[in-house]
DNA sequence: GGCCTAATGTGAATTTTATCACAAAAAGCT
DNA sequence: AGCTTTTTGTGATAAAATTCACATTAGGCC
């Protein structure tokens, strides 16, 4: 299953718990293509893929769909993640409580700078050497990256012994893994770059026009 | 020309800048894939969808290739752009020095809060009230949302009226934006539901083999 | 109960994106 | 100079993703 699909499954469910949250019961597929900004015919098409299915002029029923989608998510218990690289970004995301509407918890953060050591609000930060430990007690899947780039690899590596087996990586370069990871990259300059280029084109157009 | 060819054509350029810096005058469309994780034949129909051609045996030269890049990405001269919100993310950003590189220069961030007026390193924050005036005088093209979902919105209203076209949200929410505006979303629970998700597919895989 | 309408579900068609594969050109070697 | 090798550039092909379009079914109404 393509990562486009799944990224919209939660973009459905997100939506669908906000309409649960108002009251709904049902919902239609048009009702959730308006709200992600998509198409009804690609709501309908991706439920179809994932066997979801809804009542024939009654649309979906909101607490089944949402029992469907995060079943396939895989979402239904606690995710626990750590961060390494207690910095800008990385500080900025063990204080986020947005996270755990998402049922996703950052249990701990790492750092190779003893002045990082002290508690975040509510999450411990530990020096680097006790990543390893921490994940293989713990059981820890996820990790995120946010150290520099120059340090990053390194850092993916001492993951992947400890047996981490996602990241989620802010670092601006590319990652080797191997496959027992799943590694995605946030790279907000390319962000940025993309939008420079189709605000070009736009300007562009308008002239021609 | 879809968003994904401009992503990697800003990766090639990133890399091939990396070349030039270990001294390299020639790049091969392989050194290129290898190093962005991609085929070369992919790289060379990238580019010549763009017009962009090398030579037979002899590669690309890599002054001439990051020309042709920069020109068609729109990157010659400095970018300016805006953050709003300095909180966590927000605050994240404007200190955050990697994004010269790219020709991209934060030069100014706004808040509701008066607790944010003091500046930060390097970038003045202001009272959101004040944008409108600061992005017509300064012209500015980009900016960049990093206040709570529920203020989101709006804030992208303001942003379009004071003559913003492009915006990089980190709201978990959508925007609903115009013609006029070109919107990227960073939405990291997003990210890390996708991780998780890959993750049980593989744990499937593997106990079923 | 029969009719009308509003929705789903999904094959088929279309569009988009990526890969193949190979002719053509250039560099180097003898 | 001619032969060999390497690498480009790109049509052709394949694969993936999206949209179309419509048969099917269920709810509501008279
Ligand atoms: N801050 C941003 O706005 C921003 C934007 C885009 C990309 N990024 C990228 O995100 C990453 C983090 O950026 P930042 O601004 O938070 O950096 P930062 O310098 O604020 O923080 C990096 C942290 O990593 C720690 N660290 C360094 N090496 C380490 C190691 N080997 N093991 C453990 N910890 C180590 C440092 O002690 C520091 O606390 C960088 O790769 C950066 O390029 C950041
Ligand atoms: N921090 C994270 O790790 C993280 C992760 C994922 C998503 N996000 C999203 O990014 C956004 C920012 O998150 P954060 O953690 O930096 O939040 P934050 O609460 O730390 O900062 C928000 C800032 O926005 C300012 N603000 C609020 N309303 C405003 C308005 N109308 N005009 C101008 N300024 C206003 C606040 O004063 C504050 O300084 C949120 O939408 C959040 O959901 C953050």
């Amino acid at each position: 299953m393509s990562k486009a699909v799944i990224i919209r499954l939660s973009k459905y469910k997100n939506i669908i718990k906000r309409f649960k949250k108002l009251g709904f019961v049902k919902v239609f597929s048009d009702n959730i293509a308006e709200a992600i900004g998509g198409t009804s015919a690609q709501v309908r098409k991706d439920f179809s893929l994932f066997g979801i299915s809804g009542n024939k002029r009654g649309g979906y029923i909101i607490e089944n769909l949402l029992e469907k989608i995060s079943e396939i998510l895989g979402k239904d218990s606690l995710q626990k993640a750590i961060v390494v690289g207690i910095g800008h970004i990385g500080g900025a995301l063990v204080n986020y409580k947005g996270f755990e509407n998402e049922n996703i918890k950052i249990v701990a953060g790492f750092d190779i700078d003893p002045a990082r050591y002290k508690n975040e609000k509510n999450v411990r930060i530990y020096p680097i050497e006790q990543l390893k430990d921490f994940v293989k007690k713990e059981n820890i899947k996820l990790g995120i990256i946010c150290v520099p780039d120059i340090a990053a690899q390194q850092i993916l590596e001492l993951m992947i012994s400890a047996g981490i087996r996602g990241v989620l990586n802010f670092a601006p370069i590319l990652l080797r893994g191997n496959d027992t990871v799943v590694i995605n990259n946030v790279n907000l300059a390319l962000e940025l770059e993309n939008i420079i280029y189709f605000i070009n084109v736009q300007d562009k157009e308008m002239q021609s026009s």
